[in-house]
DNA sequence: GTTCTAAATGCGAAAGATTCTCATTTCTAC
DNA sequence: GTAGAAATGAGAATCTTTCGCATTTAGAAC
């Protein structure tokens, strides 16, 4: 139940953060941008204004509730937190995204954090290619 | 001598072309915003519309002159190439920023193409964290 | 259940970064 | 030197995101 989740997180159970969250725990699309959330409500005939949108996806994020990635320069786009980090691999072409860990890249990175004396908090590892399906049509 | 280096990428030796990879390889300031460019040929007297220095940073991307990095969420950076990769770690404080080689992570990045079946065209790769002077102030 | 108040919403306006349009200028090849 | 193609500059336009503010709402207190 939304509203519980969203107490959980600090955050008072008003209408418009009760759909968003719903819809992000209910939709098959993940990596979805705040425009295509409030396109997707819309359709599904739920009015939440556009600066609600952004507002409360900015306030998941903070809340740990979703991530935020910045795929290719492109707007930022969101997705569910399910508790376990992961990075990404995403097609040049097709904008398929794949998910993965590797725990010797994460490793690697806290001993370059330790070398150069940062106090790591975040990273992003995005690696872009060409998926199996575009490479056969060309 | 610039215009040399133009025409080896492909490019006509124009007067801002030339200006602005100048620019760049005289300064020691790496990883500028094409605003910042635009303001330091000014500074200096130099007179380049902006529409031209975000026109010809990204056909100098393209010709592989710079490269072009997303720090943060925030606008694009640029800094010219030495001919060898790296990637970055920086400082959510001040916004010190690192560069680094990781060998380990480089192949591992590659196996992961390998086994999701994409053809790798690039990567990116920031690490975020508080460099020493931030942690030492708080 | 009613009332109260701080917090949240929705709308349009505004912002910031980047791209586009098009008249004018500048390279380069001949 | 001339011509034609390509590049430039200036401002308009676009796109995403944030802001300002009047109105509504959640949730706590009666
Ligand atoms: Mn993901
Ligand atoms: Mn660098
Ligand atoms: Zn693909
Ligand atoms: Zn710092």
């Amino acid at each position: 139940m939304e509203s519980n989740d969203l107490k959980k997180a600090g955050l008072k159970a008003t209408l418009p953060r009760i759909k968003i969250l719903k819809f992000l725990e209910e939709t098959d699309a993940r990596h979805m941008s705040a425009e295509e959330v409030y396109k997707a409500l819309l359709d599904s005939g739920e009015e939440v204004g556009l600066a609600t949108v952004y507002r409360v996806l900015t306030q998941f994020e903070a809340a740990g509730l979703v991530s935020r990635h910045h795929f290719e320069g492109d707007h930022s786009v969101f997705e569910l937190n399910d508790g376990e980090h992961h990075d990404h691999i995403l097609c040049v072409k097709c904008g398929r995204v794949d998910e993965f860990l590797d725990e010797v890249i994460e490793a690697r990175q806290h001993a370059i954090a330790k070398e150069y004396g940062y106090s790591i908090t975040d990273h992003s590892l995005y690696i872009y290619g060409v998926c199996t399906n575009c490479q056969k049509k060309g």
